[in-house]
DNA sequence: GCTTTGATGCACT
DNA sequence: GTGCATCAAAGCG
């Protein structure tokens, strides 16, 4: 089953979480690929590190929009990050998909990769993951719901004692909070540190 | 294995 | 001009 916005038309700290062992999948002209979601951090328009805290630019513009959409953006000039809006329109909060647990399509991933690397470094990191997912700012503001890009809740069983909370990675300001969340036992495929 | 560093685009002060 | 929600190659051991 697709995600609907009232998924994410929530608090961004419960949508992280619940993201969690949910699936992300991404049909292109290349073929499918999907991963199982095992970790995220949670940005919210009252945090300094996030993107919306001073108010609406034209780059930030997709988090202030409706639920369930994509923000993509480009980091360093180099790589691409993932996220999915949360709360209502007009909020500017959103979660970063930080990691995925390859699913469907790894020979796709691996083409879209320069480098080689095992499977549980595909999409470790968010950089990597909108790389072997083809992802970039074409994919920014579209609907999770009704795309080539989306998430579905699978049946992927996650107990609550599985997710592990942390602070958030590579930030200047605002690093303590608890706001990174990642599944226990997919330790391998998350990004390090 | 681990640490360091350069590449690189773009929004914003 | 500066500072990033990063990655991978190069260097060390």
């Amino acid at each position: 089953m697709v995600l609907q916005a009232d998924f994410y038309a929530r608090d961004t700290v419960v949508v992280a979480r619940e993201l969690l062992g949910k699936v992300l999948v991404h049909e292109t002209a290349e073929g499918i690929t999907s991963g199982i979601i095992v970790e995220t951090e949670a940005y919210m328009q009252d945090d300094p590190a996030c993107h919306a805290y001073r108010g609406k630019t034209p780059r930030n513009e997709t988090m202030f929009g409706e639920p369930g959409k994509a923000y993509v953006y480009l980091i360093y000039g180099i790589h691409h990050c993932f996220n999915a809006v949360t709360r209502e329109k007009g909020r500017g909060e959103a979660v970063l998909v930080r990691a995925l647990c390859p699913l469907r399509g790894e020979e796709l991933m691996h083409q879209r990769r320069k480098t080689i690397c095992p499977s549980h470094r595909l999409a470790s990191g968010p950089g990597n993951l909108c790389r072997v997912m083809g992802i970039t700012r074409d994919q920014d503001g579209v609907p999770l719901q009704e795309s080539p890009l989306y998430v579905i809740s699978d049946n992927i069983a996650v107990s609550s004692d599985e997710i592990v909370e942390r602070t958030r990675i590579g930030l200047s300001v605002a690093e303590n909070r608890m706001l990174r969340f990642y599944l226990s036992n997919y330790q391998k495929y998350v990004s390090r540190r």
